[in-house]
DNA sequence: CTGTTAGCGCCTTCAG
DNA sequence: CTGAAGGCGCTAACAG
């Protein structure tokens, strides 16, 4: 049915430790038999089972990554990265969702294991679970956006908290003192940096802290509308909207639209992420942009070249920067 | 270092078939040889290794998707879709972008096969190939949104060519009689189709078909946005523009509203996707929905159920809609 | 019900 | 430089 290595040793007139050779490239080959191999090989349309091979206890040339939901733009972004480094490394890619369940991910990752992948780059949230623990142990791991829980030796991440500072105080400069907040799940600690850094750029600032002003979302188009639904309905004045991402201040945007809000002329909005989307919507988006593709190439090597059990613990933060767009400006009209 | 199944036959004092038969549920084991064994498996953490299972010619319970490019927001929709009936039934999915290289694809593929996936599906377009035929043979496949170039016994797609109908249709129904097209790549067939059923729309309601109306984009925010600038660049006369995909009409929308245009005031604009973003734009997009989700959901079926070398073939066509918001509306200022 | 014995396809000593 | 032999971890006939 499929010709394997020793059918082609036959036609070779070889043995089938020769044509191993020939093929892995490992130990020396005569000429002449190398050419009757590679002949034979594709004479007979031969294809190498990478399973029996990688069953010696090699590698499988195989990482996963795990999300929380593919469908979020940020993730794609992300994931293509990764890809990218995996790809020049002729390495495949496992894709796995784990809606930040976490004992959907502890079910994937026994899967990943039984699997022997070469490791896997974990991103996102993921509520501490008894069984994580044991479902990672001895597996080559990267986190990336997630220092929370178990620790991890390799990490890569942006700067969130200095990336809502510098939010902040853009908003700030421009003359805004009522600087409201959609951020992310409270339990992220991407959400929690993020008002970190916004908080601490209105303190720097002398401007009043009001609780009034922070509204959490889901980081989703939804969570984002209804955040500032809810911000509308205290009453509180602002003129400005700080959101934790882009895909919330896309819901921002529409909410004040719906109540008849120009964005910028009565308030101005700030997202977070820069993802590709950002600069076409109206107005554009000021945000403030991470390096998404960078954090993904950066997590994959990271995986493939330093995450083995014995290597040195590695923690790479990226820096975020203020892309001015259209969708903040100085402070003129107020609620 | 690794415990295998000898170690937990010693550990339970039977052999390894018993072992075997105890964990793949194949063939009796009595009930007390098999509480010792589970309770062996527990104790030394036995992790089974899937390479050596499906060395023997077992599935690999593995399956991969080819994109074009995960990072168009229709992609992760349709991977979510694939991924969903994949969990389902313990497969892993393996992601591949191909960047609709033909020579790409054909490289992946022939990884995949070292990999002995047990199946792929492939999405969007790529160019006829001379080695694709080779790299896809005797392996099951499932194509979506893929009609051209080699013969595929399974395949599921939507209904593009009625998509361009019912859109262009809507828009004459509101009392547009100029109509532009912003079409995707021409040598994609969805392209074709959907520029197709636009132009059946509008010969059967006796309106003219204006070739300088129809441009020509990437199915990208950059040629959504360039599309219309050629187009107003024509100074054609048009009160509305269906455009071949939403993220194209984004990019539209961010044109005309740069050329001082109203949506839906001057200009009426209508998507195809319904990805979920075009509820949320301002304004919400009036677009031609195709269930993405499903879309994915039959093709992993299909490839797990139904596409094995002997079976049936099969070809699904999905219907859609119009989801009417309110980028369209009836004409009133024009061009 | 359970043990023995062959392989699955390939790589890797160890001889020659 | 090349061949023979053993084994990776597991499953699948056969026997008992």
């Amino acid at each position: 049915m499929t010709v394997t290595i020793r059918d082609i040793a036959a036609d070779a007139g070889v043995s089938v430790a020769t044509v191993s050779r020939a093929l892995s490239g490992n130990g020396r080959v005569g000429e002449a038999t190398r050419a009757r191999i590679t002949e034979a090989v594709a004479r007979l349309g031969y294809q190498p089972n990478d399973l029996a091979r990688s069953l010696h206890g090699g590698a499988t040339g195989t990482i996963a990554v795990l999300v929380p939901d593919i469908t979020n733009p940020f993730f794609p972004e992300l994931v293509a990265g990764i890809q990218a480094v995996a790809n020049e490394r002729e390495n495949l890619l496992l894709l796995c969702q784990t809606g930040e369940d976490a004992s959907t991910a502890v079910r994937e990752l026994r899967h990943l294991r039984r699997k022997r992948v070469d490791g896997v780059v974990l991103v996102g949230g993921l509520a501490p679970d008894d069984a994580l623990g044991g479902a990672l142990a001895g597996m080559p791991l990267v986190t990336v956006d997630r220092d929370t829980g178990l620790p991890a030796r390799w990490s890569v991440r942006a700067d969130h908290r200095s990336g809502g500072r510098i939010a902040t105080e853009h908003l700030v400069e421009l003359g805004h003192e009522r600087i409201a907040h959609v951020a992310g799940p409270a339990r992220l600690s991407v959400a929690q940096e993020r008002l970190a850094g916004h908080q601490e750029a209105l303190a720097a600032s002398g401007l009043e802290v009001d609780d009034a002003l922070v509204v959490h979302g889901d980081f989703g188009e939804a969570g984002g509308y209804d955040a500032l639904r809810t911000l509308l309905r205290r009453r509180r004045e602002f003129s400005a909207v700080f959101c934790s991402n882009d895909l919330a201040a896309v819901g921002a945007l529409r909410a004040l639209d719906e109540a008849g809000f120009r964005v910028p002329d009565d308030v101005s909005l700030v997202g977070f992420d820069d993802i590709h989307l950002a600069g076409y919507l109206r107005p554009a988006l000021t945000t403030v942009r991470q390096p998404i593709h960078e954090l993904g190439r950066r997590a994959a090597t990271l995986l493939l070249e330093h995450a083995v059990p014995g290597g040195a613990e590695r923690h790479e933060v990226l820096e975020v920067s203020l892309v001015r767009r259209d969708s903040a400006r100085s402070v003129r009209g107020r609620r």
